[in-house]
Order: structure tokens, then sequence, then C-alpha cells
DNA sequence: ACGGTATGCTACAAAAAAAGTAGCGTCAAG
DNA sequence: CTTGACGCTACTTTTTTTGTAGCATACCGT
């Protein structure tokens, strides 16, 4: 069962949105799951393929979360973001970025070292 | 032992630094624990408060994951985000507005229904 | 020097979450 | 009426996370 912003949650009792987001994104796959779908709408198979065939257990259990979260909703095509999930999406995509300087750096790093 | 983009990653082979990104924080507390710097350094002991008294354990393993990923490093005060970190911070931070909208509007709907 | 206290951290067992695999029920095409 | 794709559930094994105890070091006042 998904957890609601303004009930506590692991490690905050607050029930802040932001940390009830945290909270949830900090589950596996999930973060993977709204990136691919940022890429578009995908059918159950579609999306377990996407991810490396992640075990379908799991994959309903994050499905039905973020449902319940109105992240996503189902649609003719499968699944797919809602506005807001659309608009969170958005700003994982710009992480994108981000982690190509942070991958340079850390090989840099590397490199030095060797 | 934490896993350097480059590497594969569960759910994906190819390396990506979004994806090797997406798993890390796929973690729990991972993304938590960004937040907590965020706000700015603190001892071992100062973060486990201000994370709800998270397991020493698990605390132990993040802060080496992340020390390792280059994400947070030990200072005088305790640990502390670095470069790359705080810009990753910042992307979280920006999360919190997003959060509070989704949140009014969850309860909207919830509201709704009841 | 001596308890008292704080810190960073490790060890270990129990509980919870995730992975992996099989397969069911429905539908549509051949 | 068989075959194949789909969405999904059941069940077992493995991995992760928790919770709790406690050690070693360092500082503090007396």
């Amino acid at each position: 069962m998904a957890k609601l912003p303004g009930m506590p949650v692991r490690g905050s009792q607050t029930g802040r949105p932001i940390m009830v987001l945290l909270d949830v994104l900090g589950q596996r796959w999930t973060l993977r799951l709204l990136w691919e779908l940022g890429q578009g709408p995908a059918t159950f198979r579609a999306l377990r393929t996407r991810c490396d065939e992640v075990s379908p257990t799991l994959l309903n259990q994050r499905l039905k979360d973020l449902r319940e979260l109105a992240l996503i909703e189902q649609c003719e095509a499968g699944y797919a973001l809602t506005g807001h999930g659309m608009a969170l999406a958005q700003k994982l995509a710009s992480l994108d970025g981000w982690a190509n300087e942070w991958a340079a750096m850390l090989e840099a790093r590397e490199g030095a070292r060797d």
C-alpha cells in the first residue's frame, strides 16, 4: 500500500510532502519506472522489457503505488504519466545532464589514480 | 560497495551515468541523506538524529557509498556535500515545490471522494 | 589519574523487501 | 481448438534493511 502525503513515513513523522516523496522515490525501481514512462506510455510487458525484466511482482506493486499517488494512470496504450507525473519525470530528466558531468569527473579522478 | 558509472547496474547493462544514478538514489535513505546534508554538514550522530535514528549500519554503508561516488566528503564538521553533491542536492531541493503542489492536489482529490 | 559522557563506528540476529520462476485466466488470430 | 500474447498472481529464495548491543577513542571536570 502506498503512503500518502500527510501520513508519517519511514524516517519522518511529519508527513511533509517532500519526505513522503523521498520515501517513495527511495524504493527500488520507482525512479527508473518514472524515467521510462517519461519516454512515453508503455504496456506492462513493454515496461518489464525496458526495465531489464524486472520481476512482475514488483512491477505490479510499484504500478499500483504510483497509481494511488496519482503519478501514473492506465490508458489504452497501457500505463502513462499523469500531468503531475510528467512534471516530476521532467525533473528527473534534468538529472541526465548532471549525471554525465558527474561521470566524467569520476572517470578523470579514477584515471588519475591508476 | 558502490557502483560507479560505466559499470553495469541493476536493470541496466549499459553503465549510462543516469542509470547508475537512478540505481544509487533508489536505495533506501540515500535521497533523504542527500536532502539532509543539503541543509548543511553534520556529524554521524547528528545525521542519525536528523534521519529519525536510522540504523548506524545502514548510515555507515550509505556514507561509504556516497563517499566513493564523490558526492560527500569528511571534514571537521563531520560529513559535507562535495561540489557535485551540492549541485545534486539543489536539484532535490527543487522537488520541494513540486511535492507541495502534488500533495495539495492529492488532498483535494481525497476530499472530493469522501 | 578517574569516572562520566560523547563520538564514530562494527557485529550480529530478526524482519522486511525484492528477485526469480512458474503459471493462470482472458482474448484474438490462425 | 490450438497457439500465442497479454496482464497479472503465487510461491520460494535471496538480498536488503532494521534494531539493538556494544567497542574503542577522545574530551571534561575534579
